[in-house]
DNA sequence: ATAGGCACCTGGTGGC
DNA sequence: TGCCACCAGGTGCCTA
C-alpha cells in the first residue's frame, strides 16, 4: 500500500500528536511483525520524549530525546491510526480495539498512536541517532526524489549501461527512494516512458523529463492525502483521494485520458508485479 | 555486481 | 453458501 506520499502523509499526522510530548505508555500485542521487534522495546520507549518525526524514503522516523529513533516501515497493510485528542485536533475518541491491532502507544497528552497491519510485512525498531545513515535499512537507500540530489545526472549515473526495465529501475530503492508501484507507474505513463524500455536506453532529455514528473506526480499525492484503494487512511482516519486522479495504475482497458490518444490502458507483468501503461502513449 | 524469483502473511474478490 | 485460485500499495534473501 504506503509508498512516498502515504508514508508523508501518515507522518505528518502522527507528528502532532506526538512531537514535543512524552511516550506515557506502550502496549505490545504480539513478538514480531515482519522481523521480531526490538528488545524491551516498551522500556526503551516509556518516559521518552518525542523531538521530530522525519521520513525518509517509505520509512517512518521518530527521535527521542534518548539518542534512539523508532524506525517504522508500514509495509504492504501498516495502518497508523490516531485518536483521542484532548485539544480537538483529532475528532474521534479512542475507538475500540479491532483485529491486528499490534503497537499502541500513548502519549502523555492524551493521544494514541495505534499500529494495525494485517499481513505484518511491516517493522519496527528502535535504532541509534548516531550514523544512522550507515544502518543497514537506509545505508544503501538512494536519493529523496523531492530532495536536491535527485535529478536527471543522478539517473543518468545509475542507469548508464542498464538494460533492466524502467519500471524495476524505479523501484528499485538503491537508484530513488519511496516510489511503489503506483507512482512508478504513474511517473511513466507522465514522462511517456515505456515501463519495458531498458533503463541505459533512454536520454537524458527524457531523463530529465522523468525526474520533474517524478516530483510532480508526487507533490500532487501527497496534496490529495495518499491514495486510498483498499485500507490506506491517514493517521486522522481520514481517507485519501489521489486514487481517483490516477492515468494509468488499476485503469486497465479503460481508455487512456490523454487528448486524441485512443487507446486503451494495458495491464502487463514485470518481475512478477502488474504494470500499467499506455501501448500508444509510452514509448 | 546484478537480475530474477521466492518468501513472508492476511484478506478480499470472483468464478464454479 | 462453500471452496479455491488469484490478487494486493514492499522488500530482504537466495540463487544463478
Amino acid at each position: 500500500m504506503p509508498e512516498l506520499p502515504e508514508v508523508e502523509t501518515v507522518m505528518r499526522g502522527m507528528a502532532p500528536a506526538m512531537e514535543g510530548d512524552v511516550i506515557a505508555r506502550v502496549q505490545v500485542n504480539r513478538p514480531d511483525l515482519r522481523w521480531p521487534l526490538p528488545t524491551n522495546m516498551q522500556a526503551r520507549l516509556q518516559g521518552q520524549k518525542v523531538i521530530a518525526l522525519r521520513r525518509r524514503a517509505k520509512y517512518i522516523l521518530c527521535d527521542l530525546d534518548g539518542g534512539e529513533s523508532l524506525l517504522i516501515h508500514l509495509g504492504m497493510s501498516g495502518r497508523v491510526l490516531i485518536s483521542g485528542d484532548p485539544l480537538g485536533r483529532f475528532v474521534h475518541d479512542h475507538p475500540a480495539a479491532e483485529k491486528h491491532d499490534h503497537i499502541i502507544i500513548e502519549m502523555k497528552n492524551g493521544t494514541r498512536i495505534t499500529y494495525n497491519d494485517p499481513r505484518r510485512f511491516g517493522a519496527m525498531d528502535l535504532i541509534a541517532q548516531e550514523g544512522q545513515d550507515e544502518h543497514p535499512l537506509l545505508a544503501k537507500i538512494g536519493p529523496e526524489p523531492l530532495g536536491n540530489d535527485f535529478d536527471a545526472q543522478h539517473l543518468i549515473n545509475r542507469f548508464q549501461g542498464r538494460a533492466t526495465p524502467m519500471k524495476s529501475a524505479l523501484l528499485d530503492q538503491k537508484n530513488v527512494a519511496g516510489l511503489g508501484n503506483i507512482y512508478v507507474c504513474e511517473a511513466l505513463f507522465r514522462a511517456g516512458i515505456h515501463p519495458a524500455r531498458k533503463a541505459g536506453n533512454v536520454s537524458a532529455t527524457r531523463l530529465d523529463d522523468l525526474v520533474r514528473h517524478i516530483r510532480d506526480v508526487l507533490r500532487d499525492a501527497i496534496e490529495a492525502g495518499g491514495s486510498s484503494l483498499k485500507d490506506f487512511r491517514q493517521a486522522d482516519g481520514k481517507l485519501g483521494y489521489f486514487q481517483h486522479s490516477f492515468d494509468v495504475y488499476d485503469r486497465e482497458a479503460q481508455p487512456c485520458r490523454n487528448a486524441g490518444c485512443g487507446a486503451d490502458i494495458a495491464r502487463v507483468t514485470q518481475s512478477g508485479r502488474s504494470t500499467f501503461y499506455c501501448p500508444n502513449c509510452q514509448r
